[in-house]
DNA sequence: TTGCTCCTCACGTCACGTGAGGTGGC
DNA sequence: TTGCTCCTCACGTCACGTGAGGTGGC
């Protein structure tokens, strides 16, 4: 009873090139040899292929197979190993759910945080998704949470939308009219949600940088008429305010 | 508001070379120049690095991800992701029993199947130990079960045991004394669990060759004196059986 | 001017996969 | 003799990592 290579990497669940790779890097002991110099294994080596087998099977590289075999703390090992463990059964949960959010939602939703509570993607404007994707990568969860909350009441406002949609050509009479119709829906929403500012406060480690880079974002996405009508309803909106205080 | 190709791996939270590597590939556009040359990148290319990234997260390999982002079906590569994944999670959670296993067994214990019920790895010869591994890769779970039954209740025969230890030098007196001591445990245990033949029937997809590895590993390490008291035992069963027949 | 960032090759890495070319056994 | 298995190089693969060497901006 003495197997050949190809035999002894049938037997232990694996390849042969890969048995050859362990003996090159020194995790096997090459065998005797018979007479005709063919390598002959026998089961002592079957039993340490296997070990290296499972091991492999079990995540770890070739280095730390090589530190456990030749005496490294199994126990430290296995401890460390035992939390990835759990952190990657943790990790494909989250993907599994993921995954069917994919499924309903379309590849170009995977570029978005997971799991947005209560939004309709198709319903996003392409504006609004690409703006999602950066505060994606700048806020904290729960920023973003709050974020997509703002976002649905300014959908809820019909002056919000039309603003989304307003032509860079848009006339004098449309952009006018739209500044009026922008102003109570405007106060309402800042009055319930916080500002840009505030999330940015919270929800990240460099706010000013996070900031910075939302706002440059959102003015790229308007147009000329957009930025026309914003500057006019800032202008109203702290007239408004100048109105009330002084009365 | 455009960004440099290390700012823009930082948002998508991946590394420079990565975004290199991705536009190689021809996964992502390459974005335009400004003046001196440098790479001016852009919301939609965050969003595509992003969508990406995710996948990448997820597991798929670019070419994966290169025929889905072009149309391929998105429905179907999310089933069998799903599939995957869910396979993945059943494997992490034998991993982690294993791992336990291992914590308690040592690593040597990694060349045996997993779980093998009710059985005290250290108290298992190192004979035992190494037929264990090649029965392990020749059996199918329940066979193999089966298999350590027997082996409990061999341990159970002191006689049987004794087998075990029986140097190779030993005399005729401790021959016959143990051929003799043997029979009716041997008996008992025959009676009582499957034969090598008929596990290897069973548990194998090759029956034939599964017996004959198990047959010649289980010869090969007995020593002349094992062997001899095997031979004198067959036979002295075999006579037994003769008497019974002749009653 | 100094330090920092950007760029493009191009070789390195990890764990093997995959021929290329030659010999031994039945 | 034919077909099959064995052997040893040695280059290929996948998804990047890691310098090497040179330029631009503040």
């Amino acid at each position: 009873m003495a197997w050949s290579t190809a035999e002894l990497a049938d037997l232990a669940g694996t390849s042969l090139r890969a048995v050859r790779h362990y003996h090159a890097v020194g995790l096997l002991d090459v065998p005797e040899r018979g007479p005709n110099g063919w390598k002959r294994y026998r089961l002592e080596h079957l039993a340490r292929l296997r070990e290296i087998v499972r091991l492999r099977e079990l995540g770890l590289s070739i280095a730390k197979i090589d530190e456990l075999v030749h005496g490294g703390s199994l126990t430290a090992a296995l401890a460390r190993l035992d939390e990835q463990l759990d952190e990657s059964l943790r990790r494909l949960q989250e993907l599994r759910a993921e995954v069917a959010t994919l499924a309903r939602a379309g590849v170009h939703s995977a570029a978005l945080p997971l799991g947005l509570h209560g939004i309709d993607l198709d319903a996003l404007s392409t504006a609004d998704h690409s703006f999602l994707v950066l505060a994606g990568c700048l806020l904290d969860r729960a920023s973003l949470d709050a974020f997509v909350d703002l976002l649905r009441a300014a959908y809820a406002e019909p002056a919000l939308v039309a603003f989304d949609a307003l032509p860079a050509e848009a006339d004098e009479g449309t952009r006018s009219a739209l500044v009026e119709a922008m102003v109570e829906p405007t106060r309402r929403v800042r009055a319930a949600y916080p500002t840009l500012e505030e999330l940015a406060e919270r929800g990240s480690t460099n706010p000013a940088r996070a900031l910075k880079l939302m706002r440059a974002a959102l003015d790229e996405q308007n147009n000329a008429a957009q930025r026309d009508v914003l500057r006019r309803l800032e202008a109203r909106l702290a007239a408004g305010g100048a109105e009330v205080a002084a009365r």
